[in-house]
DNA sequence: ATTATATATCAATATATCTTAATATATACT
DNA sequence: AGTATATATTAAGATATATTGATATATAAT
């Protein structure tokens, strides 16, 4: 379908969201405030990028405790995954990881640690 | 360079753009005209959408007397290439091809024909 | 219950893109 | 030369998208 094809074109038409894909993937799983604090940008501005990126499919998110944790989608399909080998294949400086989660690896259970 | 990828992006991030895309591969040559007379669309809104599509790598265009033939560049490379056969995937109406030149078939040289 | 953290959404503004109409340029016909 | 055809470019207004700041919601810690 057509309008799915003009989501995903918008969804890659933005050079911040692209280096968002490029740094998810390397990274494998993160959270917002990871990206917040590696891209130095307030947190509204990644939030609504990430929505874009997971409503064209290129991400999935798995809700634990507070956080949102954010992968590549799996599987991705062909196209989209050509479209990320090509973003990877790019010359885009990516920020380094930093992570940002505040109590994390405290005495608690699974559900509320985070990186 | 990500510069180009956005280009590339920004290109197909339009539905006007798509269904020419679809129309000259399909058809394997055509001129500004007879786009305008298929699609039903103003000349200088079809010329600017030939410039963006071209300028991303898309297109080459032919100038032949008055005309402007307009073909697939080729070759395409990988990325492209994996673009357009996604967009011949989609199911998209392309209207059906109407010849619009005039002057056409006349006793001339082959610089005078359009078509 | 209160406070802090994490994320999402909304409203306002800024920026980019698309469409149309007008104009410019180039080629060919008479 | 003058006229018609084909295409490109420009300017103005319309529409879409991005960014920021403020607010909302949800979870967890004290």
């Amino acid at each position: 379908m057509m309008n799915n094809f003009l989501i995903i074109a918008g969804a890659i038409n933005d050079e911040t969201r692209l280096k968002i894909l490029k740094f998810i993937d390397g990274a494998s799983e993160v959270c917002v405030c990871d990206i917040e604090r590696s891209f130095n940008m307030i947190q509204s501005r990644i939030s609504r990028h990430l929505k874009i990126l997971k409503d064209a499919g290129f991400l999935k998110v798995d809700r634990r405790g507070r956080w949102a944790h954010y992968t590549i989608y799996n599987p991705l399909g062909k196209f989209k995954q050509d479209i990320l080998d090509e973003i990877n294949s790019l010359d885009i400086e990516v920020p380094k990881y930093l992570s940002s989660c505040k109590n994390k690896n405290t005495n608690n259970k699974d559900k509320t640690t985070c990186g």
